[in-house]
DNA sequence: CGAACGTGTGAATCGCGGG
DNA sequence: ACCCGCGATTCACACGTTC
């Protein structure tokens, strides 16, 4: 054990003297990576190709194309091809962590169950898999499921023995009303200013992070003089962060368009004063309930009389949290407002629950599930 | 349309004879799902074992002393045992499941990526990856981590093919604030009085599942009367909210304890009304009208001037239900296209009719026929 | 000058039935 | 199996223009 330790803090002093610290690698990811002394940087971020298999063209319902990832360098021949690629710079990022270092892997259900088993397999440690819930994400235009509305992160130790990793826990628990950070972060997706653009005023890189994102990362897993290594840099977001956040970074990007990109931005970037790198606090989540919520919960039973407050109208409550008035089936909102005659309604205030003791405004329902929740 | 139903019904008397309708079946859950016909279910809701023991068994004991090639060939050996019994069930049900049924599986960071491979090897076609997020997460007692207050489920189509599964689009967003539902869910965890008690007043169940969580699967992805399949039935949570909401269940289960208590709180659940259940028909099931319909029921007359919302463009009614748009004649979704110059467009919200009180959507005329015929 | 309105866009495995 | 026509389908923001 002592000697594994001298080891370690030998390969620390060498490697900050061999380490092209705060410089972007232009080459392959695992040639890259292979060149790096073992055991040398803090923290591992790495945003992989997705390996997204779109068939056709996808318009908006206004007939607009969706400019959709179909670049080359996310296109694979299989699933083993993907999960070769996969194993291959995994495994290569291993040898340059650090005993204490972490991983994280950013993904979506297209390829992040490649990558949690890749992962695993290879003797990492998760510790955790964390929630990008979008406040704005792109909505499913057809209708035929769930909107995508969240990424997946896996974070992850070297090893299962892997001990004296980084986690700010006092700092973000201040940061986050005092209350333990969770595996679900509430971040918007990069859009506005934040979104780097070409000459062209289009788009720079198809898939930017939000700082914000990568800013949450690094408090939670790094110290201010960290090594962070980002495998797959494209526009350079972990570098932006790190550089605002006192941290080192060394990015790996094969596209010189994209390295570029990312040096200009790297270099607007002016850092944050020191005594300011402390944990950003959580964004505050907006308390929206919607009412199959409330029927969910059983604050409402399906079946039950809904009438306003002068009794004039009266629908039945459904299983699936809309309301049937006649004939006609819809949302708490749509129904008071056919039932009105007019064009809109806010179901909340309108339609009341009749007690033994009373009307009550299904307000009241959605009030105790918020206080439940806070 | 009348013989497509009665094929439908005739398929499901078919499979109502010969399957074990509300049921719970005691035994191995793959030798049990062979044991019933091919493609007989609608739906399958899984919530296979974590696997958190056999990692912990099967790991070496000293493992700071072990090269990391040979640490990941050891626990390759483990998370081998645990992907053949995954595969091994998720073969089974694919079998068993219907062209147009899908799959929900729930799991957490241990054994989801296993088990989202798993899926994609076999040749099942992810359509979502749904996000529990728990509003009463069990607290991270040590701080080293994030709370863990999320699980993760996977909904997948039987294949890359699988088309006409069900999702209650409409009726979703009608309960949801008239808003797309969305990949992330917020419900409690199973507690209070809904947690499966045992005689000695302890849980009698470890991981029971919120009956919320169930209902809001099934409201989602089946209709009333659909057959839903659950091969590790634990406490009933599935046969529950099925019964509550007027669907069939088939329970495997092979600890006989566990499935006597199910089948007691099974007993106990009364059905929501039916009117409460039914989904709300979506508007692509709504019966066809033609706009040739519209015309020979003189809603809008022959010669008839139709313009778009904004007034740019005009086109003539003929009497045969086509549309005149200089000297271009066509459907009233050719004609709408071919005026914006575009490739498609929907002729009953693109053209309007100027009476003396505005423009009016020639769709509200097919919504009176449709009403008329109701 | 601020409010109101219109337009653009984001890692997307995004239809279905009849012939 | 393919082909083709019908016709169904979007949320949160940022930004620019108009009132």
């Amino acid at each position: 054990m002592a000697y594994r330790r001298n080891g370690a803090a030998l390969a620390a002093a060498q490697s900050s003297s061999t380490l092209p610290l705060d410089t972007i690698l232009t080459g392959d990811c695992v040639a890259e990576l292979e060149k790096l002394p073992p055991a040398s940087v803090d923290l591992i971020f790495a945003d992989p190709p997705y390996n997204l298999q779109l068939q056709g063209d996808l318009r908006r319902p206004d007939q607009s194309l969706v400019d959709a990832v179909d670049d080359a360098w996310d296109q694979f021949e299989s699933f083993s091809a993907y999960d070769a690629f996969t194993r291959a710079w995994l495994l290569a990022a291993r040898r340059v962590l650090k005993p204490t270092g972490t991983l994280w892997v950013i993904g979506s259900y297209h390829n992040i169950f490649r990558v949690g088993s890749a992962l695993q397999d290879l003797g990492y440690w998760i510790l955790n898999d964390v929630v990008w819930r979008k406040t704005n994400p792109m909505p499913n235009f057809r209708g035929r499921r769930f909107t995508n509305a969240h990424e997946t992160m896996i974070w992850a130790a070297r090893g299962a023995d892997s001990k004296g990793y980084t986690f700010n826990y006092e700092a973000l628990k201040a940061g986050n009303e005092d209350l333990q950070p969770r595996s679900d972060w509430l971040i918007p997706i990069c859009s506005g200013g934040e979104r780097l653009k070409g000459e062209d005023g289009r788009k720079a890189h198809p898939t930017q992070k939000p700082e914000a994102l990568l800013a949450r990362v690094l408090l939670a897993a790094s110290k201010p003089g960290d090594v962070v290594l980002d495998p797959f840099f494209g526009s350079g977001t972990t570098g932006a962060a790190a550089k605002r956040l006192g941290r080192h970074f060394i990015g790996v990007e094969r596209d010189r368009d994209y390295a570029a990109a990312a040096r200009a931005r790297i270099d607007a970037v002016i850092p944050e004063a020191h005594e300011a790198i402390v944990s950003a606090p959580a964004k505050r989540e907006a308390p929206r309930v919607a009412f199959s919520t409330v029927v969910e919960r059983g604050l409402v039973r399906p079946g039950a009389r809904l009438v306003d407050e002068r009794g004039r109208y009266e629908a039945t409550v459904r299983a699936d949290g809309t309301l049937a008035f006649g004939a006609v089936i819809g949302s708490i909102h749509r129904i008071g407002a056919v039932a009105q005659g007019r064009e809109a309604c806010n179901g909340w205030t309108f339609w009341h629950f009749a007690g033994p003791k009373g009307l009550t405004p299904i307000d009241s329902f959605r009030e105790a599930i918020r206080s439940e929740a806070a």
